[in-house]
DNA sequence: ACCTGAACACCGTTCAAGT
DNA sequence: ACCTGAACACCGTTCAAGT
C-alpha cells in the first residue's frame, strides 16, 4: 500500500513488437469502448485494431483489465482531485464538486456505472482497487462536511458512493444526461444537508462547534 | 385510456393449442427470468418449454413484449395501490410506502431497472404504457404529499420514479439488498422532506394549512 | 393457423500451431 | 516470447417448409 511511485509502473520490459501492440490494442479498445459501451465486442476491437483475438486476450485477459488500463488516468485525476480538495475550508462545496466531477467521469462509458456497482464487490476484479479508492476518496470529503455540521451525520460513504452511482446510472438513460445528472445530484445532496438547527438561540450557522466531538 | 375493463382482454380466441403454448411458455419465462434476470437466453426458453424457437417469437415477437406479459399483475397491483393510498390522511406516508412497493417490485427480477429507464424513454415498447401509469402514480401521491407541505415543492415526478428506480437498481449490488434498498430510500425520502419551517411564530408542525393552495 | 428447426450473423474464450 | 486463427459453445432473429 505504500511505494507504487512512478505512476507508469510497466512491469518488465516487453518485448517491443508486444509493447506497440499493447499500446494500439489500447487506444483502439478506447475509442470503440467510448463508441459502444463498456460491453464493446472484444473481437471488434482486436479486428479493429488488426491483431489477432489471442493477442488482445494475452495482454488484457478479461475486460476488467482492459477497463481498468482505459481508466487508470480519469481514476488518478479524480484521487489527485479529492486530495486538494481535502484543504478546502468549505467542505460541503468540496464535497459537492467532488461529486460532480466523479459523476461525470463514471458518465463518459455507457455501462460503466454497473461495471464499477459489480466490481466494489468482487476484490479479484482489476477494476476493484480504482473504485475502492474512489469509496475513500469520497469517505474523506464527507467526513470532513460532517463535522462541520453540513451533511447529515447517519449518512456514510458506502451510501454516499452508492447515491452518487446510482443517480449517474439514470441519467444515462436521460435525454439530456448531462443536465440530468446535475440536477438529481443537487437534489441528493440538497437532501443530505444537515437541517438548521431549530435551537433557541442566535448561533448564526457559521461556526458549528468543528473540533472536539467525543468528550 | 377509458374501456380496458376486463383484465383479462384475450384479443381474439386462438386455437386451443396456441393458448396452451402460450401459457405454458409464459410459466416457464417467469421461471427463467426469475433466475437469470431480464436477459434471460430466450433460446433456452423455448428450450425448456419444449417449444420450437419460432413458436416463442409468433407469441411474444419482442423481450419486451415477452417482460410486460410476465409483469402484467404486479403493474396493476401497484396501480391499485397506489389509488387506494391517494385518500390516506397521511400524504407523506402513503407516498413512502408506496415508493417502497414500488421499489421492492422493481427488484424482483434482475435487469428490470434498467430495462424500465430504457423503455420509458420509448413509447413502442410493450413495456412503456405499465411504466408510464407507475409515473403517473407516482406523480399524484407526489403532489398530495407535496400540497400538504411535507415534500419539497422543487421535486418533480419525474425525479422521484427516476431516483427510486435509481436506488432500486443500485441495492440490486448490494449484499442485503432488501435492506440496502429501504436504507437508501428512506435517505432518500428524508432528505426530499420539506425543512421545518424558520418562521416566527409558534406554528407546532401538525397542520400545515392543506387546504386551498391556489387564490 | 400454427409450429418447427435450419440458417445466418454475431458473441466470448481457449488453445494448438506457427514465427 | 509472442502472435494467429480455427474451434467450441453459446447467443438473437428470420423464414421456408411442414401439419
Amino acid at each position: 500500500m505504500a511505494q507504487a511511485k512512478s505512476g507508469k509502473r510497466s512491469s518488465r520490459p516487453k518485448r517491443i513488437d508486444a509493447q506497440r501492440n499493447y499500446e494500439h490494442l489500447l487506444k483502439i479498445a478506447g475509442i470503440l469502448v467510448k463508441e459502444e459501451g463498456t460491453d464493446a465486442s472484444l473481437r471488434e476491437i482486436a479486428r479493429r485494431a488488426d491483431v489477432g483475438l489471442g493477442t488482445l486476450y494475452r495482454h488484457f485477459p478479461t475486460r476488467d483489465v482492459l477497463l481498468e488500463a482505459i481508466l487508470r488516468n480519469s481514476f488518478e485525476e479524480l484521487a489527485q482531485k479529492a486530495e486538494a480538495l481535502e484543504h478546502s475550508d468549505a467542505p460541503l462545496d468540496a464535497l459537492t464538486s467532488w461529486l460532480e466531477e466523479f459523476a461525470d467521469g463514471s458518465a463518459t462509458y455507457r455501462g460503466l456505472t454497473s461495471m464499477m456497482m459489480a466490481t466494489i464487490k468482487d476484490p479479484k476484479s482489476a477494476l476493484y482497487t480504482s473504485c475502492f479508492s474512489m469509496r475513500v476518496a469520497a469517505g474523506r470529503l464527507l467526513k470532513r462536511a460532517q463535522e462541520a455540521g453540513r451533511i447529515r451525520d447517519e449518512v456514510t460513504a458506502n451510501d454516499l458512493f452508492t447515491l452518487v452511482t446510482a443517480i449517474a446510472w439514470a441519467a444515462d438513460y436521460s435525454a439530456s444526461e448531462a443536465r440530468s445528472r446535475s440536477r438529481l445530484l443537487s437534489l441528493l445532496i440538497n437532501g443530505l444537508e444537515s437541517r438548521p438547527q431549530i435551537i433557541s438561540s442566535r448561533v448564526e450557522g457559521k461556526k458549528p462547534r468543528s473540533k472536539d466531538p467525543k468528550k
